[in-house]
DNA sequence: TTCGTCATGTAATGGGTTACATGATTAC
DNA sequence: GTAATCATGTAACCCATTACATGACGAA
């Protein structure tokens, strides 16, 4: 009788954790400002809205209503409903964050976990990201592994394929060693920190400065 | 009534052009050496497989029995049932080929259309490669205004994903932008040429030689 | 003879999107 | 007053996984 995505569930409750949204507005945070990492339609958002109400996690409030107008301040926005945090709920988001089992390791699951390392704990970060490293970890010897055995008798763009497909998991593994050391030593994020990667902007990525598109919503719905 | 998902029939197509084979080894194949990038279950592989067979795209043939055993002679492998592409078959995977609509850039569409580059014509090669960068540096711009529009409001943690998401899309744009250029140039696939990334194994990934695990099997299904 | 892998299947379930239906509010 | 965007919802479908059921073959 339930929408329990595990994901968007954790993700919704972080969210509302840090300030009352409705609907919406939420979706686009999921999207953009948290997103990259997930898209999600209003058809799975509001049913789990519901959900997590039934739960008891969360609570309705009407938003502020066409007579008060101007009562919201700071969002300029009116509201229909908006959904706030309870106290079960806010204990209970504390578990999940707690919480750093084999399933926090998987690629969506991780970065879900990752967007909230600001409210997470030093150790169960270190957990999550060390697990996500091993998971990583095997996957590229099963990748090394399978190249091995089937070197020969592939053709050179499934060889490329491969080979892409491996060194962007070796990547990952490289950041992620990164940040282990960082949390290790203690500076918090590399903030200022000397970019040693020559990362930011070096190769033939055509900036094509095309800011006159008539974009006429943020929507990623399309 | 049928199961048309449209990657996993590409590719199934497609691995069955290159030769007939039953449907647990097909799958493997699916999620190693064409793998990385999906990994089907048989409770998807077989009701498609079917329905392909309905569709007259492929027919079974019983694979070599106990009897006439050793009949195989260089699979060596007994089979229940095999499945071969039928004239119909080729043809629908031809066109299937052929297509280079909107779809076949989006992220696993688009790892499938590569994997079979080798029987695409090169034109078709060209205007894939070229809607899947596109595709990816609409992505870029979105990301980047996103990020314009609440840096300030976002923590370290979520900051660093969205870099590093970003980063990892510059990365493919760049890829793409070679092989571009390469099917432009002419050199089919970069074959013997000098690796101009250093991309080998540069940086600090631990090999971690335990290559004594149990590895009991080499099935994806876990 | 028992265990592991090869091999084929299906029913229940999960998790999500699409398309649709509806309406309030703002900007022009 | 009309178009765009904000806002909420639902039913129908889609794609795939999980767990289960079944059985043959080879090696220890």
């Amino acid at each position: 009788m339930s929408r329990r995505s595990g994901i968007l569930e954790f993700a919704v409750l972080g969210l509302l954790r840090e300030s009352p949204m409705h609907g919406y507005e939420l979706r686009k945070r999921l999207n953009t400002s948290l997103g990259v990492f997930r898209a999600f339609s209003y058809g799975t958002l509001y049913p789990c809205l519901k959900a997590l109400v039934a739960s008891g996690w969360l609570i309705e409030e009407p938003g502020s209503a066409p007579e008060d107008a101007r009562a919201a301040s700071l969002a300029g926005r009116r509201a229909k409903i908006v959904y706030r945090l309870t106290a079960e709920g806010k204990e209970h988001f504390e578990e999940l964050l707690a919480h750093s089992g084999p399933d926090a390791w998987e690629d969506e699951h991780f970065a879900a976990r990752f967007a909230f390392f600001g409210q997470t704990s030093r150790d169960v970060r270190m957990r999550v990201l060390e697990g996500r490293r091993s998971r990583l970890e095997e996957r590229l010897e099963k990748m090394r592994a399978s190249l091995a055995r089937t070197r020969e008798r592939l053709d050179d763009y499934t060889l490329e394929l491969q080979r892409h497909g491996m060194e962007s998991v070796e990547r990952e593994v490289r950041w992620l060693n990164e940040l282990i050391e960082s949390e290790r030593t203690g500076r918090d994020m590399r903030k200022g920190s000397a970019p040693q990667d020559t990362s930011g902007d070096a190769d033939g990525i055509p900036r094509d400065g095309d800011s006159s598109r008539p974009g006429p919503s943020d929507d990623t719905t399309k």
